[in-house]
DNA sequence: CCTTAAACTCAACACACGTTGAGATAATTA
DNA sequence: TAATTATCTCAACGTGTGTTGAGTTTAAGG
Protein backbone atom coordinates (compact mmCIF):
# COMPACT_ATOMS: atom_id res chain seq x y z
CA UNK A 1 0.00 0.00 0.00
CA UNK A 2 1.09 3.71 -0.11
CA UNK A 3 2.32 3.32 -3.57
CA UNK A 4 -0.07 5.48 -5.12
CA UNK A 5 2.52 7.88 -6.60
CA UNK A 6 1.87 7.37 -10.05
CA UNK A 7 1.71 11.67 -10.31
CA UNK A 8 5.11 13.36 -10.73
CA UNK A 9 7.29 10.53 -12.14
CA UNK A 10 9.46 13.15 -13.74
CA UNK A 11 11.64 10.80 -16.38
CA UNK A 12 15.02 9.69 -15.46
CA UNK A 13 18.03 10.79 -17.78
CA UNK A 14 19.31 6.75 -18.37
CA UNK A 15 23.22 7.71 -17.89
CA UNK A 16 24.63 3.71 -18.87
CA UNK A 17 26.45 2.30 -16.51
CA UNK A 18 25.83 4.30 -13.25
CA UNK A 19 22.87 3.06 -12.02
CA UNK A 20 21.36 -0.78 -12.58
CA UNK A 21 18.19 -1.27 -9.80
CA UNK A 22 14.96 0.39 -9.76
CA UNK A 23 14.79 4.24 -9.25
CA UNK A 24 14.83 5.81 -5.64
CA UNK A 25 10.74 6.90 -5.78
CA UNK A 26 9.39 10.58 -5.40
CA UNK A 27 9.77 9.72 -1.50
CA UNK A 28 5.85 10.24 -1.19
CA UNK A 29 5.60 7.59 1.57
CA UNK A 30 8.76 9.12 3.40
CA UNK A 31 6.59 12.51 3.25
CA UNK A 32 3.97 11.12 4.93
CA UNK A 33 5.65 9.43 7.65
CA UNK A 34 6.98 13.16 8.33
CA UNK A 35 3.80 15.21 8.08
CA UNK A 36 2.36 12.26 10.21
CA UNK A 37 5.31 12.45 12.75
CA UNK A 38 5.10 16.29 13.22
CA UNK A 39 1.61 16.69 14.13
CA UNK A 40 1.58 13.34 16.81
CA UNK A 41 5.04 14.90 18.04
CA UNK A 42 3.33 18.17 18.21
CA UNK A 43 0.52 17.11 19.79
CA UNK A 44 1.85 14.64 21.81
CA UNK A 45 5.34 15.03 22.78
CA UNK A 46 8.53 13.21 22.09
CA UNK A 47 8.17 10.22 24.73
CA UNK A 48 4.54 9.96 23.90
CA UNK A 49 4.75 9.69 20.81
CA UNK A 50 5.82 5.92 18.98
CA UNK A 51 6.91 4.78 16.12
CA UNK A 52 3.99 2.78 15.92
CA UNK A 53 1.85 5.30 15.86
CA UNK A 54 3.16 7.13 13.35
CA UNK A 55 3.61 4.40 11.05
CA UNK A 56 0.22 3.90 11.56
CA UNK A 57 -1.06 6.95 10.89
CA UNK A 58 1.24 7.05 7.64
CA UNK A 59 -0.76 3.93 6.76
CA UNK A 60 2.98 2.48 6.37
CA UNK A 61 4.95 -0.81 8.72
CA UNK A 62 7.16 0.85 11.57
CA UNK A 63 9.90 -0.97 10.35
CA UNK A 64 10.15 1.33 7.12
CA UNK A 65 9.92 4.29 9.72
CA UNK A 66 13.33 2.98 10.68
CA UNK A 67 14.51 2.09 7.68
CA UNK A 68 14.08 5.37 5.84
CA UNK A 69 15.48 8.11 9.68
CA UNK A 70 17.39 5.07 11.44
CA UNK A 71 15.78 6.33 14.45
CA UNK A 72 13.52 7.78 16.69
CA UNK A 73 15.58 10.54 17.24
CA UNK A 74 16.29 11.47 13.76
CA UNK A 75 12.77 11.40 12.65
CA UNK A 76 12.42 13.47 15.46
CA UNK A 77 15.14 16.06 14.35
CA UNK A 78 14.12 15.79 10.92
CA UNK A 79 10.77 16.78 12.01
CA UNK A 80 11.74 19.71 13.84
CA UNK A 81 13.26 22.24 12.41
CA UNK A 82 12.29 25.62 12.05
CA UNK A 83 10.19 26.39 8.82
CA UNK A 84 11.41 29.14 6.74
CA UNK A 85 7.67 30.81 6.90
CA UNK A 86 8.23 31.40 10.42
CA UNK A 87 11.91 32.92 9.82
CA UNK A 88 10.36 35.11 7.75
CA UNK A 89 7.71 36.39 9.74
CA UNK A 90 10.67 37.51 12.11
CA UNK A 91 12.63 38.89 9.34
CA UNK A 92 9.68 41.63 8.30
CA UNK A 93 8.66 42.08 12.32
CA UNK A 94 11.63 44.41 12.80
CA UNK A 95 10.89 46.36 9.39
CA UNK A 96 9.71 49.87 10.25
CA UNK A 97 9.29 52.59 12.95
CA UNK A 98 10.25 51.68 16.54
CA UNK A 99 7.09 53.07 17.54
CA UNK A 100 5.48 49.51 16.65
CA UNK A 101 8.38 47.41 16.98
CA UNK A 102 6.72 45.89 20.32
CA UNK A 103 3.41 45.10 18.91
CA UNK A 104 4.63 43.49 15.26
CA UNK A 105 6.96 41.48 17.53
CA UNK A 106 3.94 40.10 19.44
CA UNK A 107 1.85 39.28 16.14
CA UNK A 108 4.53 37.84 14.66
CA UNK A 109 5.08 35.27 17.44
CA UNK A 110 1.72 34.52 17.77
CA UNK A 111 1.30 33.72 14.18
CA UNK A 112 4.32 31.69 14.42
CA UNK A 113 2.89 29.23 17.38
CA UNK A 114 -0.70 29.45 16.72
CA UNK A 115 -0.99 29.65 13.01
CA UNK A 116 -1.03 27.05 10.11
CA UNK A 117 -0.63 23.60 11.66
CA UNK A 118 2.20 23.45 8.73
CA UNK A 119 4.39 26.28 10.29
CA UNK A 120 3.00 25.92 13.79
CA UNK A 121 3.53 22.03 14.12
CA UNK A 122 7.13 22.02 14.01
CA UNK A 123 7.60 24.66 16.45
CA UNK A 124 4.89 22.59 19.13
CA UNK A 125 7.06 19.62 18.62
CA UNK A 126 10.35 21.74 19.41
CA UNK A 127 8.42 22.78 22.35
CA UNK A 128 6.86 19.79 23.76
CA UNK A 129 10.09 18.09 23.02
CA UNK A 130 12.62 20.55 24.55
CA UNK A 131 11.70 18.64 28.00
CA UNK A 132 13.01 15.05 26.97
CA UNK A 133 15.03 15.71 23.66
CA UNK A 134 18.10 17.21 23.76
CA UNK A 135 18.40 18.33 20.44
CA UNK A 136 15.22 19.93 20.70
CA UNK A 137 16.07 21.35 23.78
CA UNK A 138 19.44 23.02 21.70
CA UNK A 139 17.83 23.87 18.99
CA UNK A 140 15.22 25.79 20.54
CA UNK A 141 17.76 27.64 22.53
CA UNK A 142 19.26 28.43 19.68
CA UNK A 143 15.77 29.71 18.12
CA UNK A 144 15.26 32.16 21.19
CA UNK A 145 19.02 33.31 21.71
CA UNK A 146 19.03 34.59 18.06
CA UNK A 147 16.09 35.18 16.43
CA UNK A 148 15.03 38.28 18.27
CA UNK A 149 18.48 39.60 17.96
CA UNK A 150 18.89 39.93 14.90
CA UNK A 151 16.13 42.84 14.55
CA UNK A 152 17.72 44.54 17.22
CA UNK A 153 19.53 47.23 15.05
CA UNK A 154 21.13 50.49 15.78
CA UNK A 155 19.59 51.38 19.11
CA UNK A 156 20.41 48.34 20.95
CA UNK A 157 22.95 48.49 24.00
CA UNK A 158 25.42 45.98 25.26
CA UNK A 159 22.24 43.70 26.54
CA UNK A 160 21.20 43.47 23.53
CA UNK A 161 21.10 39.82 23.42
CA UNK A 162 19.52 39.53 26.73
CA UNK A 163 16.94 41.68 26.03
CA UNK A 164 15.43 39.81 22.97
CA UNK A 165 16.43 36.32 25.00
CA UNK A 166 13.81 37.58 27.64
CA UNK A 167 10.52 38.86 25.25
CA UNK A 168 11.35 35.87 23.30
CA UNK A 169 11.05 34.06 26.41
CA UNK A 170 8.24 35.81 27.60
CA UNK A 171 5.95 35.26 24.38
CA UNK A 172 7.11 31.42 24.47
CA UNK A 173 5.84 30.82 28.05
CA UNK A 174 2.72 32.41 26.75
CA UNK A 175 2.37 29.58 24.27
CA UNK A 176 3.05 27.47 26.67
CA UNK A 177 0.45 28.40 29.08
CA UNK A 178 -1.74 28.61 25.74
CA UNK A 179 -1.90 25.70 24.16
CA UNK A 180 -0.14 23.33 26.16
CA UNK A 181 -0.71 23.52 29.94
CA UNK A 182 -4.53 24.96 28.86
CA UNK A 183 -4.73 28.07 31.25
CA UNK A 184 -8.71 28.74 30.96
CA UNK A 185 -8.39 32.37 30.78
CA UNK A 186 -5.72 32.52 28.39
CA UNK A 187 -7.30 29.80 26.22
CA UNK A 188 -10.73 32.28 25.93
CA UNK A 189 -8.82 35.31 25.63
CA UNK A 190 -9.00 36.94 22.04
CA UNK A 191 -5.84 37.23 19.86
CA UNK A 192 -6.13 40.97 19.81
CA UNK A 193 -6.53 41.07 23.64
CA UNK A 194 -3.80 39.40 23.90
CA UNK A 195 -1.79 41.62 21.61
CA UNK A 196 -3.19 44.75 23.57
CA UNK A 197 -1.97 43.69 26.79
CA UNK A 198 1.54 42.27 25.63
CA UNK A 199 2.20 45.13 23.03
CA UNK A 200 3.44 47.44 25.61
CA UNK A 201 5.50 44.87 28.01
CA UNK A 202 7.39 43.71 24.85
CA UNK A 203 8.29 47.36 23.71
CA UNK A 204 9.11 47.82 26.90
CA UNK A 205 11.97 45.29 27.15
CA UNK A 206 13.21 45.67 23.63
CA UNK A 207 12.88 49.78 23.28
CA UNK A 208 13.18 50.37 26.94
CA UNK A 209 11.52 53.75 28.45
CA UNK A 210 13.01 55.34 31.01
CA UNK A 211 10.09 56.03 33.60
CA UNK A 212 10.76 58.14 36.26
CA UNK A 213 8.77 56.43 39.00
CA UNK A 214 10.62 52.66 38.64
CA UNK A 215 13.97 51.91 39.75
CA UNK A 216 15.57 49.12 38.28
CA UNK A 217 16.61 47.41 41.55
CA UNK A 218 20.36 47.39 40.23
CA UNK A 219 22.40 48.34 42.97
CA UNK A 220 25.08 45.31 42.89
CA UNK B 1 17.39 -1.58 55.61
CA UNK B 2 16.49 2.19 56.11
CA UNK B 3 14.83 1.33 59.40
CA UNK B 4 17.22 3.57 61.39
CA UNK B 5 14.76 5.41 63.27
CA UNK B 6 14.96 5.18 66.36
CA UNK B 7 14.17 9.06 67.36
CA UNK B 8 11.31 11.01 67.52
CA UNK B 9 9.68 7.43 68.71
CA UNK B 10 7.24 9.15 70.70
CA UNK B 11 5.72 6.88 73.58
CA UNK B 12 1.97 5.17 72.31
CA UNK B 13 -0.35 5.52 74.59
CA UNK B 14 -1.99 1.94 74.75
CA UNK B 15 -5.42 1.64 74.76
CA UNK B 16 -6.22 -1.80 75.43
CA UNK B 17 -8.58 -3.43 72.82
CA UNK B 18 -8.08 -1.82 70.14
CA UNK B 19 -4.53 -1.79 68.19
CA UNK B 20 -2.73 -5.46 68.40
CA UNK B 21 0.17 -4.98 66.12
CA UNK B 22 3.00 -3.45 65.17
CA UNK B 23 2.52 0.73 65.29
CA UNK B 24 3.20 2.36 62.39
CA UNK B 25 6.43 3.94 62.29
CA UNK B 26 7.71 7.77 61.51
CA UNK B 27 7.70 7.44 57.82
CA UNK B 28 11.16 8.15 57.70
CA UNK B 29 11.06 6.15 54.53
CA UNK B 30 8.39 7.34 53.08
CA UNK B 31 10.18 10.39 53.39
CA UNK B 32 13.11 9.68 51.42
CA UNK B 33 11.00 8.13 48.83
CA UNK B 34 9.13 11.87 48.20
CA UNK B 35 12.28 13.60 48.73
CA UNK B 36 14.20 10.93 46.29
CA UNK B 37 11.26 11.65 43.95
CA UNK B 38 10.86 15.17 44.03
CA UNK B 39 14.50 15.49 42.78
CA UNK B 40 14.35 12.99 40.20
CA UNK B 41 10.48 14.05 38.94
CA UNK B 42 12.12 17.87 39.16
CA UNK B 43 15.52 17.32 37.23
CA UNK B 44 13.87 14.40 34.54
CA UNK B 45 10.43 15.12 33.84
CA UNK B 46 7.81 12.70 34.65
CA UNK B 47 8.39 10.29 31.84
CA UNK B 48 11.98 9.57 32.26
CA UNK B 49 11.68 9.19 35.96
CA UNK B 50 11.10 5.77 36.76
CA UNK B 51 9.97 4.37 40.15
CA UNK B 52 13.32 1.67 39.82
CA UNK B 53 15.32 4.81 40.29
CA UNK B 54 13.67 6.82 42.62
CA UNK B 55 13.51 2.90 44.86
CA UNK B 56 17.17 3.12 44.24
CA UNK B 57 18.27 6.56 45.49
CA UNK B 58 15.98 6.27 48.12
CA UNK B 59 17.60 2.51 48.94
CA UNK B 60 14.01 0.96 48.89
CA UNK B 61 12.65 -1.59 47.15
CA UNK B 62 10.67 -0.39 44.03
CA UNK B 63 7.62 -2.49 44.99
CA UNK B 64 7.44 -0.73 48.46
CA UNK B 65 7.46 2.66 46.80
CA UNK B 66 4.06 1.39 45.12
CA UNK B 67 2.45 -0.12 48.26
CA UNK B 68 3.24 3.73 49.67
CA UNK B 69 1.77 5.10 46.80
CA UNK B 70 -0.14 2.93 44.52
CA UNK B 71 0.89 4.26 41.51
CA UNK B 72 3.48 6.45 39.70
CA UNK B 73 0.79 8.97 39.31
CA UNK B 74 -0.26 9.35 42.80
CA UNK B 75 3.02 9.21 44.01
CA UNK B 76 4.08 12.76 41.71
CA UNK B 77 0.76 14.19 42.97
CA UNK B 78 2.25 13.84 46.08
CA UNK B 79 5.32 15.59 45.01
CA UNK B 80 4.30 18.22 43.25
CA UNK B 81 1.94 20.08 45.29
CA UNK B 82 2.85 23.60 45.74
CA UNK B 83 5.09 24.69 48.42
CA UNK B 84 3.73 26.97 51.19
CA UNK B 85 6.41 29.22 51.24
CA UNK B 86 6.06 29.68 47.23
CA UNK B 87 2.45 30.94 47.84
CA UNK B 88 3.71 33.20 51.20
CA UNK B 89 6.23 34.81 48.76
CA UNK B 90 3.21 35.90 46.66
CA UNK B 91 1.25 36.97 49.13
CA UNK B 92 3.62 39.28 50.47
CA UNK B 93 4.65 40.30 46.78
CA UNK B 94 1.60 42.31 46.68
CA UNK B 95 1.72 44.19 49.66
CA UNK B 96 2.94 48.01 49.33
CA UNK B 97 2.97 50.97 46.92
CA UNK B 98 2.03 49.95 43.01
CA UNK B 99 5.11 51.56 41.99
CA UNK B 100 7.38 49.15 42.88
CA UNK B 101 4.75 46.09 41.96
CA UNK B 102 6.62 44.84 39.05
CA UNK B 103 9.52 44.58 40.91
CA UNK B 104 8.53 42.64 43.71
CA UNK B 105 6.33 40.14 41.85
CA UNK B 106 9.62 39.50 39.62
CA UNK B 107 11.81 38.91 42.62
CA UNK B 108 8.94 36.97 44.24
CA UNK B 109 8.44 34.30 40.93
CA UNK B 110 12.51 34.37 40.76
CA UNK B 111 12.79 33.44 44.12
CA UNK B 112 10.13 30.55 44.00
CA UNK B 113 11.67 28.78 40.46
CA UNK B 114 15.04 29.40 41.40
CA UNK B 115 15.74 29.20 45.02
CA UNK B 116 16.49 26.47 47.82
CA UNK B 117 15.82 23.25 45.89
CA UNK B 118 12.86 22.14 48.64
CA UNK B 119 10.89 24.92 47.07
CA UNK B 120 11.75 25.26 43.67
CA UNK B 121 11.99 21.52 43.13
CA UNK B 122 7.67 20.85 43.51
CA UNK B 123 7.60 23.91 40.97
CA UNK B 124 10.34 22.25 38.62
CA UNK B 125 8.67 18.92 38.97
CA UNK B 126 5.33 20.57 37.79
CA UNK B 127 6.58 22.68 35.06
CA UNK B 128 8.53 19.40 33.41
CA UNK B 129 5.50 17.19 34.47
CA UNK B 130 2.95 19.49 32.95
CA UNK B 131 3.82 18.58 29.36
CA UNK B 132 2.71 14.78 30.16
CA UNK B 133 1.01 14.56 33.51
CA UNK B 134 -2.48 15.79 33.30
CA UNK B 135 -2.42 16.28 36.95
CA UNK B 136 0.50 18.51 36.79
CA UNK B 137 -0.80 20.29 34.22
CA UNK B 138 -3.93 21.55 35.48
CA UNK B 139 -2.27 22.35 38.76
CA UNK B 140 0.08 24.31 36.80
CA UNK B 141 -2.61 26.15 35.05
CA UNK B 142 -4.29 26.78 38.50
CA UNK B 143 -1.55 28.33 39.78
CA UNK B 144 -0.86 30.55 37.00
CA UNK B 145 -4.31 31.56 36.87
CA UNK B 146 -5.19 32.76 40.34
CA UNK B 147 -1.70 32.67 42.59
CA UNK B 148 -1.29 36.04 41.08
CA UNK B 149 -4.74 37.42 40.60
CA UNK B 150 -4.77 37.70 44.42
CA UNK B 151 -2.89 40.71 44.57
CA UNK B 152 -4.43 42.79 41.46
CA UNK B 153 -6.56 44.44 44.19
CA UNK B 154 -8.53 47.67 43.46
CA UNK B 155 -6.83 48.89 40.73
CA UNK B 156 -7.98 45.90 38.57
CA UNK B 157 -10.06 46.27 35.61
CA UNK B 158 -12.22 43.33 34.37
CA UNK B 159 -9.16 42.07 32.67
CA UNK B 160 -7.52 41.54 35.71
CA UNK B 161 -7.69 37.54 35.97
CA UNK B 162 -5.90 37.76 31.62
CA UNK B 163 -3.32 40.46 32.73
CA UNK B 164 -2.44 38.23 35.36
CA UNK B 165 -2.42 35.07 33.89
CA UNK B 166 -0.20 36.73 30.94
CA UNK B 167 2.69 37.95 33.67
CA UNK B 168 2.68 34.94 35.66
CA UNK B 169 2.86 32.84 31.96
CA UNK B 170 5.79 35.15 31.01
CA UNK B 171 7.95 34.76 34.11
CA UNK B 172 7.00 31.17 33.69
CA UNK B 173 8.71 31.58 30.31
CA UNK B 174 12.00 33.24 31.18
CA UNK B 175 11.95 29.92 34.13
CA UNK B 176 11.54 27.27 31.34
CA UNK B 177 14.11 29.24 28.81
CA UNK B 178 16.59 29.73 31.97
CA UNK B 179 16.77 26.46 33.92
CA UNK B 180 15.37 23.79 31.40
CA UNK B 181 15.72 24.95 27.94
CA UNK B 182 19.15 26.02 29.07
CA UNK B 183 19.36 29.30 26.56
CA UNK B 184 23.27 30.66 26.92
CA UNK B 185 22.49 33.92 27.67
CA UNK B 186 19.88 33.76 29.83
CA UNK B 187 21.88 31.26 32.01
CA UNK B 188 24.87 33.83 32.06
CA UNK B 189 22.35 36.61 33.12
CA UNK B 190 22.79 37.74 36.68
CA UNK B 191 19.49 37.77 38.29
CA UNK B 192 19.55 41.66 39.39
CA UNK B 193 19.94 41.88 35.54
CA UNK B 194 16.64 40.45 35.01
CA UNK B 195 15.27 42.49 37.50
CA UNK B 196 16.29 44.71 36.05
CA UNK B 197 14.61 44.42 32.63
CA UNK B 198 11.94 42.50 33.34
CA UNK B 199 10.09 44.80 36.42
CA UNK B 200 9.24 47.30 34.25
CA UNK B 201 7.68 44.93 31.63
CA UNK B 202 5.53 43.21 34.53
CA UNK B 203 4.73 46.59 35.84
CA UNK B 204 3.12 47.71 32.75
CA UNK B 205 1.53 44.62 32.41
CA UNK B 206 -0.26 44.32 35.92
CA UNK B 207 -0.62 48.47 36.23
CA UNK B 208 -0.80 49.44 32.79
CA UNK B 209 0.57 53.02 31.80
CA UNK B 210 -1.25 54.88 29.22
CA UNK B 211 1.68 55.64 26.75
CA UNK B 212 0.98 58.11 24.25
CA UNK B 213 2.80 56.66 21.52
CA UNK B 214 2.15 53.59 21.43
CA UNK B 215 -1.50 52.33 20.29
CA UNK B 216 -3.20 49.03 21.91
CA UNK B 217 -3.97 47.36 17.98
CA UNK B 218 -7.19 46.71 19.45
CA UNK B 219 -9.49 47.54 16.59
CA UNK B 220 -12.29 45.20 17.19
C1' DC C 1 15.19 -13.69 -19.70
C1' DC C 2 18.41 -12.31 -15.33
C1' DT C 3 20.27 -9.02 -12.14
C1' DT C 4 20.22 -5.11 -9.20
C1' DA C 5 18.28 -2.21 -6.06
C1' DA C 6 14.62 0.24 -3.92
C1' DA C 7 10.11 -0.13 -1.41
C1' DC C 8 7.73 -2.67 1.56
C1' DT C 9 5.89 -6.64 4.96
C1' DC C 10 6.26 -9.87 8.66
C1' DA C 11 7.80 -11.82 12.82
C1' DA C 12 10.44 -11.51 16.35
C1' DC C 13 14.20 -9.92 19.68
C1' DA C 14 15.90 -7.71 23.90
C1' DC C 15 14.85 -4.58 27.12
C1' DA C 16 12.64 -1.57 30.46
C1' DC C 17 8.62 -0.30 32.37
C1' DG C 18 4.66 -0.24 36.03
C1' DT C 19 2.66 -3.36 38.73
C1' DT C 20 1.42 -7.63 41.56
C1' DG C 21 1.53 -11.24 45.04
C1' DA C 22 3.63 -14.23 48.13
C1' DG C 23 6.62 -14.38 51.76
C1' DA C 24 10.32 -12.82 55.15
C1' DT C 25 11.49 -9.80 59.07
C1' DA C 26 10.47 -6.74 62.85
C1' DA C 27 7.78 -4.68 66.45
C1' DT C 28 4.08 -4.63 69.57
C1' DT C 29 0.18 -6.73 72.50
C1' DA C 30 -2.25 -10.58 74.68
C1' DT D 1 5.02 -17.96 74.14
C1' DA D 2 1.60 -16.98 70.26
C1' DA D 3 -0.97 -13.70 67.56
C1' DT D 4 -1.23 -9.61 64.99
C1' DT D 5 0.15 -5.93 62.28
C1' DA D 6 3.60 -2.94 59.86
C1' DT D 7 7.59 -2.85 57.13
C1' DC D 8 10.27 -4.57 53.72
C1' DT D 9 12.32 -8.11 50.04
C1' DC D 10 12.18 -11.12 46.08
C1' DA D 11 10.80 -12.89 41.87
C1' DA D 12 8.02 -12.55 38.42
C1' DC D 13 4.05 -11.09 35.17
C1' DG D 14 2.26 -8.62 31.20
C1' DT D 15 2.79 -5.01 28.17
C1' DG D 16 4.81 -1.79 25.10
C1' DT D 17 8.90 -0.02 23.39
C1' DG D 18 12.76 0.82 19.78
C1' DT D 19 14.98 -1.90 16.84
C1' DT D 20 16.63 -5.81 13.71
C1' DG D 21 16.85 -9.14 10.03
C1' DA D 22 14.99 -12.09 6.74
C1' DG D 23 11.98 -12.30 3.07
C1' DT D 24 8.55 -10.41 -0.61
C1' DT D 25 7.20 -7.35 -4.09
C1' DT D 26 8.04 -3.80 -7.56
C1' DA D 27 10.59 -1.04 -10.78
C1' DA D 28 14.45 -0.37 -13.59
C1' DG D 29 18.54 -1.76 -16.13
C1' DG D 30 21.50 -5.46 -18.81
Amino acid sequence: MRDKLGDMNEQIESVPGTARGRRPGPGSTRQAVIDAARTRFAADGFTATTIRLIAADAEVDASQVMQFFGSKDELFAAVMAIPSSALELFSTAFEGPDEHLGERVVRAHLRAWEGAPKDSEPLMAMLRGAIVNEKASAQLADFIQSRLLDGTRGNAGADAALRAGLASSMLVGIVTSRNIIGVPTLVAADTEDLVAVLAPAIQQILVPQPMAWIETGNGA
